[in-house]
DNA sequence: GTCGAAAACTAACTTAGTTAGTCAGGGACG
DNA sequence: CGTCCCTGACTAACTAAGTTAGTTTTCGAC
């Protein structure tokens, strides 16, 4: 066949081919072989535009962390509305990995490295130093908003609980009790961000950034 | 050979190979073979006890989550030191992971469902249930506290940050500031739970932590 | 004692990441 | 205008890893 007039491929086209066919069939259909049929072509050609299968993950991570959205954050004036920006930001951040479930469980093994991620924390901590925080606060409120959005993102909480509540009562009745309370409050209300019918992975994850942000906010206030 | 005078192999043996392989070397160094070779078998011997690599890793999961100290949280009295409680459960969870910190990349991809998993729910719940939190607010409190505990041992925050502070001031100068006093403030205190040098983690951690736990207690006296 | 299940083995199949070597189009330079 | 070479596709094949099939030996039950 040899080489065609204009090229099949491009390492942008790979990486959002990669993420398309994770988000519809899951981290284990991402096969290089797959890739490539998604676009027309063989497995081996890929390697004329990336190193292989770990790059290609990386280029994957960077698609989902460039959805985040940092314009809040930068837009974040001293003193004033800092506390929406930081929201802004994190519910970003987490919707970013929801709309991209299945990435997770690639990325969970990388290191973080990606430029992209290296420029959300940078925003982050200058927020939070315009809002007024010591440098060492603003690195451990950064990390603590950092762990309550992967795991947010990670986890969604009640997608273990497959069965109605009630079919845990008689070995976890306490756990029963909360499923089905929670559930109530579902019925009318929007069911928020995820595509599960339950709020509860949004409620929860609003209810942990109130706090934190309440907590920061009376630390700012006081000192 | 034939079959032995006594049987080489077992679920639970083959499950503490498999998560020592892990601790060892890394998810990348989990393979069946490894695992019988460390065991002074062929890797189709396995099969004889186990439906496949994915039960393994269920198995293993199992064996991380039975280092979860569930005490604390059931010995909880109604109104009394039920902070406590949780924190000590919430540090549990979290050292238990950052002990085995391979198997994240391992276990993220995984669905609850683990017995254990559910039992630590329900202690959960159950206590903050005593502590009189109503139903529907427990189990946005049990989400906020797992995204915490679930995230902050699956990023161990400072990880990514390979370089020395002060490398990342011309592109990211509010992160290098903040790394640096960060570091500063380590120095004269106990470096915590992580291997890692950098107490930040932990900090981040029992902040977010704190403020969860206060914006909780918060909401139980007003009501 | 015989029979069947258990538990080890060897051999081989399948899938997936990757590499080597081949071939044709396109641009640079003589 | 022709030559050279690089690019970017291909085919073929290698390797590692999960898994299965079929074999053999030993234990425990009848």
């Amino acid at each position: 066949m040899g080489r065609p007039s204009r090229p099949l491929l491009s390492r942008e086209g790979i990486a959002r081919a990669a993420l398309e066919l994770v988000d519809e069939q899951g981290a284990d259909g991402l096969t290089m072989r797959a890739i490539a049929e998604r676009l027309g072509v063989k497995a081996a050609s890929l390697y004329n535009h990336t190193s292989g299968k770990d790059e290609l993950i990386d280029a994957l991570a960077e698609l989902v962390n460039a959805e985040i959205d940092l314009t809040h954050l930068a837009a974040a004036q001293p003193g004033a509305e800092w506390r929406g920006a930081v929201a802004d930001y994190a519910r970003s951040y987490r919707a970013a990995f929801l709309r991209h479930p299945n990435t997770i469980a690639l990325l969970a093994r990388r290191q973080v490295g990606a430029e992209r991620q290296l420029l959300g924390y940078e925003a982050l901590l200058s927020a939070l130093d315009r809002a007024g925080l010591a440098p060492a606060d603003a690195a451990e409120a950064a990390a603590a908003l950092d762990y309550l959005v992967l795991g947010s993102a990670l986890e969604t909480f009640t997608a273990g609980f497959t069965c109605p509540a009630d079919d845990y009562r008689p070995a976890y009745p306490a756990l029963a009790t909360a499923l089905a309370a929670s559930t109530e409050r579902d019925t009318g209300a929007g069911t928020g961000t995820g595509s599960n019918p339950s709020g509860l992975d949004d409620r929860g994850f609003e209810l942990a950034l109130r706090l934190l942000l309440d907590g920061l906010a009376a630390r700012l206030t006081t000192a």
